[in-house]
This record gives C-alpha cells, structure tokens and sequence, in this order.
DNA sequence: GGATGTACGCGCTTTTGCGC
DNA sequence: GCGCAAAAGCGCGTACATCC
C-alpha cells in the first residue's frame, strides 16, 4: 500500500478492531496496521504459517515520531520503523523456515528465558512472596486495585491454603493453583475465582518474563520462573454476566438534573460530576486541588494494561464551577470529607441513592456516565469529542499525543449545550 | 500457499452493590 | 464512610473464513 495516500488519512478512515495491509514486508509477510475499538494504532508483522495467520504485534504508532527515524521513540514507531521491524522479524523468520519459522525463533526464545532462570533458581522464594511482589508492582499504577488483589491472596489462599502459598514459587504445581480456585468457585465466587486466577497467572507472567523486559522489576528474577503453572489451567467463566446498557435517557436525565439542583455538598458533587461530562468516579474523587485550574481541571486516568497515566482535561463551564467551588476543601484533594483523604467512590454512591432514590427507576450513578453519551449524540457532538471528554480512547495515538488544550473549545461547547438541554423543560 | 478480513474469548482494570 | 465481592469495560491475541 506504499499509495500517495498518508498514514494519517490511513488511520482516520480504518476501521476500530480492522487489520490494515499497509504493504508487503520481504522475503515474508506484511506489515498492518490495527485501530483498536477506542482508537489506539498499533503496527504488525503478519505472516502465514502453515494454515495460521498470526500477526505478531511490533508497537504503537507514533504521530510525532521523525518521519524517517529508524527506531521507535518512547511513545511508539514511525512507519519507517515499523517497517524496519517488520523486515527484522521477516528475517528471522526467513532464516528459521526449515524449523518452523517465527513461531520455532519465539519457541527458542522461551527455551533461553527458562534455561537462564534454572541457573538462577533459588530456594526460599515463595509463591507468596512473588504474588505479593506482583501486587507491589500493581500498586504503582493503582492502589485500590492492589489492595483487593492483595486481599484476594490472603483470604483465599494464605488463609485457606498456608501451605500452597508457602510453597517455592517455581515448584507450584497446576495441580495445586485448581485446588485453591476449585475451593473459592464450589462456594460460587465465581469472579472471585476468575480474577484470582487472573493475578496469579499475571504474577507468573511477569516473573518468567523478568529475564527480557526492562519494565520488569529485578526483583522476580530470583524466583526463577520458567513456566506459568496457571496457563494450562481451563478457563474459569463467570456465570451470569451480562453488559450494563442501560443508560439514562434524554429525558431522565433532565429529570436528574431537577433533583440534583437543590443545595448542598452532596447534589454540588453530582453536579459536578454531570456537568464534567459523567467522568470515572475513581478518577474524580482523587482530583486534586494543584489539578485546579481557572477554568479547566486535569484528572489523571491510569486504566489499561501500559501502565501509564493519563491527563484528562476537562473544561470549567460556570455552572460547573459553581458547584466545585460548593464543596472544594483546602489540602491536597479538592473533594475530601476525611481530611487529607480523597471522598470514597462507595460515599458518593451512597449519596446519589440517597438523593435520587425512587425519583428515577433503577437509578445508579453509572447510568449518568452513559447518559451523557447519549444525551451528547442526541445533540450532534461527534464521537470523537464524546471519546475525548470522557476519556474513551485514551491509548489511541491522538490522546497519547494531543495537546492540553486540543479539543477544550469543542469539549466546553458539548459540556454546555448539554447544560442548556438540561436546564431547559421538556415541556 | 500465502494474504486479508472478521468475530470472539481471555486477561486486566475500573466501577458498582451489599453489608458492616 | 469503608471493605469486600461481583459486574462491567476495554485491549489484545487468535481462530476461522475467504480472497488472491
């Protein structure tokens, strides 16, 4: 696809979760491109082997990246380095076609990380030692998702099965990781058991992969890890689940908005909420007063599997700041009714029950978010506003790259024609 | 035989409901 | 107002069908 046609113009009309051939990578393969369902670009190496297609990921693309730089930047690959990749890849997988390609270099890689981590294997290490090591590392991305994963571990296996989790991490046996997650799903947690599994099976990933990835703490190499005693473990399935779509209506809610206009801290803080546009609760209450600004505030998003954390800027519309200027308190976090701790999500939810109760049938405070969505579609905002007021498509190459202020005047004039919709009666 | 397009399940993170 | 368990949201890899 070397076309007159740029990547850019490339990107904007490929379609979310599509592979697009850009063009033929010699001896073998091609190199694509990949939009994720929120935006996110990602390049690929894909070849046929056998009767698969795999595509091998090779990075995110990089907007800003130099046209004609050969590697990639911390943020990603320009094309000319995707391609290069590619070629490498295409290479090696030219040079192993007799043993069975890329897949066999992949393979041999693998048998190089377990050989080394045999030598370095040593006693004494745990496998709660190394969950409870993966957990500290969670924990700098998240602290409430580190807390419960670290609880999870404690209750289910440390408490109920000392000896497992006391066993040397590298000698744990799948046998004994299905008996722990058997324990936890007769007693029909079953997403209790799933997201254990979850963790543990990340905890070894991360360890057996100590040896490759400098993201990865030195730390987990003295466990020692060569295989993942959870990735021959069956999939356990939660049962029931089912997809939240039921959002709030147009009309509920300017409903919502006739009862949350009364005064008072609690309706200044669901106010606040609608009127930023119904962003993660999470994420709003650790606002943070130095995040403050005359007439935007930055929340921090750190969702997703890169680690990274994200600026979301949202502006100030005065009724917004009205209501923030109700209820901010002095010290670090602007919404804070413990001092020096950020509101609980569990508080706020309590409140808006309160508050709403009957008033709007099945209310929860996650239909708001959704609400706005589709109160916003209701009235013209595009998509890709929508996605960066709510912060939909954070890893995509246009969030990772945009500046601060990019989108403010669109994201402010959606943020007020929804408040004018609201304010205005139906009748 | 190899390239391309599409759907779907799994892993991980965030949000919500329940009970204290 | 908080801790815990469960549900929901989202990215990613891959199976499968079809095309060249």
């Amino acid at each position: 696809m070397k076309t007159n046609v740029s990547i850019s113009e490339v990107i904007a009309k490929l379609q979310p979760r599509k592979f697009l051939k850009l063009e033929s990578i010699a001896p073998y393969g091609t190199l694509v491109l990949r939009k994720t369902g929120k935006g996110s670009v990602v390049f690929y190496w894909r070849v046929t082997i056998g009767s698969k297609s795999p595509a091998y990921q090779i990075g995110l693309y990089d907007s800003s990246a130099p046209p004609l730089s050969k590697s990639p930047t911390p943020n990603g690959y320009s094309l000319r380095a995707a391609r290069m990749a590619a070629e490498s890849m295409a290479e090696k997988h030219y040079a192993a076609l007799s043993d069975g390609g890329y897949e066999t270099v992949i393979a041999q890689q693998q048998l190089q990380e377990q050989a080394l981590a045999k030598e370095n294997a040593a006693a004494g290490h745990s496998l709660e030692k190394l969950y409870m090591l993966y957990v500290d590392s969670l924990a700098t991305r998240n602290h409430e998702t580190a807390k419960q994963a670290r609880n999870l571990f404690a209750k289910n296996v440390a408490a109920v099965f000392p000896e497992i989790a006391n066993t040397q991490a590298n000698r744990v046996s799948s046998e004994q990781v299905v008996t722990v997650l058997r324990d936890i799903w007769s007693a029909e947690k079953y997403n209790t058991a799933r997201k254990l599994k979850a963790y543990l099976h990340a905890a070894y990933a991360m360890a057996k992969n100590a040896d490759h990835n400098p993201t990865v703490a030195e730390e987990f190499k003295v466990f020692a890890i060569k295989q993942n005693p959870v990735s021959d473990i069956e999939g356990v399935k939660p049962k029931d689940t089912g997809v939240d779509k039921n959002a709030l209506l147009p009309d509920d809610m300017r409903k919502y908005w006739q009862v949350i206009s009364k005064a008072g801290a609690q309706t200044a803080f669901l106010r606040l909420h609608l009127l930023l546009g119904g962003q993660r609760l999470e994420q709003l209450v650790r606002l943070k007063n130095c995040d403050v600004h005359e007439d935007m505030l930055v929340l921090w998003d750190s969702k997703g599997r890169t680690g990274s954390v994200r600026p979301i800027v949202v502006p100030l519309i005065p009724a917004a700041l009205a209501a923030l200027k109700e209820l901010q308190v002095q010290g670090e976090y602007a919404l804070s009714v413990t001092p020096g701790r950020p509101l609980s999500t569990r508080t706020v939810n309590t409140w808006a029950q309160n508050i709403v109760g009957e008033q709007i049938p099945a209310f929860t405070l996650k239909r708001v978010r959704s609400g706005v969505t589709t109160l916003l579609s209701k009235l013209q905002v595009n998509a890709e506003i929508r996605n960066h007021l709510q912060s939909h498509n954070l890893h995509g190459v246009e969030a990772r790259h945009y500046n601060m202020y990019d989108f403010a005047e669109e994201k402010r004039k959606a943020l007020e024609d929804m408040y004018a919709f609201l304010v205005t009666s139906s009748k």
